[in-house]
DNA sequence: GTTAGCACTCTCAGCGATTGAGTGCTAATC
DNA sequence: GATTAGCACTCAATCGCTGAGAGTGCTAAC
């Protein structure tokens, strides 16, 4: 359903102006502020129109209106500029991604922590697990008697480790052989696909080791579990303080609890995504715990599987500055993966 | 200055009572509670006297009293017996220790989120940088043409990484055999006593390979700039939610904020303090921030280095349990770090 | 030294009156 | 027919008041 030009006016106004002060918006001021050439009285006319369709809802009889969360939807589909980041906001992004050559963990928490800045909302990055990448090379270090460390390098640079215990009589050169009889097999093997039948042949050439082989295999089992799972970065959580909305402590320890576990942050961002900018507003989450908040989030390809970007926040959010500024960041994330990771 | 039997035990009944419900105490529930042979009038005067002391004080005229901080002071110096963590806690203690055989930083992080489970507080656990520790190896793996993985392994087993830029031209052996040289020239050095000459001559021997030598320097530099750091593991921050204090937004969001910050936390963190358990109570913290908090920290054995693990709460705090907590786990990451890492 | 008794203090919850923002309706106007 | 001015009405929020309750401090008696 689509609204005429002056439904269309009051709706962003309200919205606007609800987004900023939090509280209901009159129809006196929805004039003022826009200074539309219209009566108050013409706007309370409209207005009623608006909360017959669903659009506007009214806490209680004598307070203004308040966008429902249909209203926002339609502002969202219908009538929203995404707001893209300014020119002072690009020079500190890239005055970030410039001054950080390091290692991607450290720029995806910089670019998340960027996004919750600009946006005053809790960000979120979601790197996907690196299951589709290659072995690329297998080094086993001593550290002291009976210790060594086992580094497992991949074809994008993903470095895993994990401290094995050894026999204290082998050498640093046995170890680095077995190391490179490890690269041999399995050098450009996707980690996913790794065959226990090569695994064996292997173990079947250095059979006089068979118990540091036994020992890499499992750590390498452990080191894949934890690779399996994708990690996340949540970023500005305590933005929500700032919310009148989540004054109320039972409210805000709910949603703190979930900005701060990664595990819980996952499960309330959906699964299948669109790579553009996906809104979900109140109750369309899926997740109970965040069906007063919504999220701005946005796919990124991250050597072929997806990662996701967004922000989480209040219904009443900033929804044109969060999609502009997400979907920028996830453009950056983009570029960066392809270009300057490879 | 010491007190009487009677008073001790009124002061003792007051604060119990306090800690527990967060209101003041009157005469009346201290003889109840604590069902002493004496008369709530009699009560009255000792507390009057208390307060004239100095220990007590009164939110207002017709309110019961609650400690001063300095009541607490003199509880914790001259009353308290640590409550040490009783035979359900240390089985899931044992649990969580036994299941994790990973990382350092792994135990950690398991140790200071029992902490803060146990007691109920926020808690921290710094680890002191490894600037004592050795170089034991250097190694440098290909990745993709032109870039390659830096690899330090010091004595202690901790590994530093970092991508670094390699000419293209130049071969996975030449880099194996550079990163040899290096492991000649640096191995048993102290990270932080590397020497400029001794890494000239490094340069001199590979002359040829110049560039590579020169990043992996900067590398190293930027590598041993990070590790300098302490790093600082904190849990339970959101602990403090339950506590009727900070049900002010602004104090809460001050607190939450240097709980989210581990350079803030560090910063409020006495720097002195000895190996047994420290108390610092409100006012008595340097740091303005959390002069309404209360710090319990010990310190530990982290390779010759002090670390220091520890909680942080509200003045009405059980100190009691968080001594003893404190303390049973200060002794077990020095175990930890004596036997199981060496 | 201890206690019972009592007047006094102060907070807190509940209640009614007041205020003010905002609506909805009606009748007049463009 | 759309727009607007005017006005009665509604309802949350605020203020001031009151009474209840908890607790103290003092005094006088034990």
């Amino acid at each position: 359903m689509s609204l005429d030009t002056r439904k269309s006016k009051i709706l962003e106004s309200i919205i606007r102006d609800y987004v900023e002060t939090a509280e209901p918006v009159g129809s006196r001021s929805v004039v003022r502020k826009h200074n539309l050439r219209i009566s108050a009285a013409t706007v309370r006319n409209e207005m009623a129109d608006l909360e017959d369709m669903g659009y506007l809802e009214q806490p209680h009889t004598s307070a203004g209106r308040i966008p429902s969360e249909m209203g926002f939807r339609y502002y969202v589909d219908c009538m929203m500029q995404k707001e893209t980041l300014d020119d002072s906001e690009l020079e500190i992004l890239n005055k970030i991604l410039n001054e950080n050559i390091g290692e991607w963990s450290d720029i995806v928490s910089k670019v998340g922590s960027f996004l919750s800045q600009v946006t005053n909302y809790a960000s979120f990055v979601i790197v996907p697990s690196i299951k589709l990448s290659e072995f690329k090379n297998v080094q086993i270090i001593p550290i002291t008697d009976g210790k060594a460390m086992l580094l497992v390098v991949t074809d994008v640079g993903v470095l895993m480790h994990r401290r094995i215990d050894v026999p204290s009589s082998i050498s640093s050169e046995e170890l680095q052989l077995i190391g490179k009889a490890f690269t041999r097999v399995l050098s450009g093997t996707r980690l996913e696909e790794m065959r226990r039948n090569e695994l064996k042949a292997l173990r079947e050439d250095l059979k006089n080791r068979r118990k540091v082989i036994d020992k890499v295999l499992e750590a390498v089992d452990v080191m894949m579990q934890g690779s399996r799972d994708e990690s996340v970065v949540i970023s500005g959580a305590l933005n929500i303080l700032n919310e009148p909305e989540f004054k109320d402590m039972d409210k805000l320890k709910r949603i703190l609890t979930i900005l701060e576990e990664d595990i819980l942050l996952k499960q309330i961002i959906p699964e299948k995504i669109s790579e553009d900018v996906n809104i979900t507003i109140g109750k369309e989450n899926k997740a109970e715990d965040i069906q007063e908040m919504s999220l701005v989030v946005a796919g990124y390809n991250n050597f072929g599987e997806m990662g996701k970007i967004g922000v989480i926040g209040p219904v009443r959010m900033e929804y044109w500055k969060a999609a502009g500024t997400v979907e920028s960041l996830r453009n950056i994330l983009d570029q960066l993966l392809s270009k300057k990771f490879f």
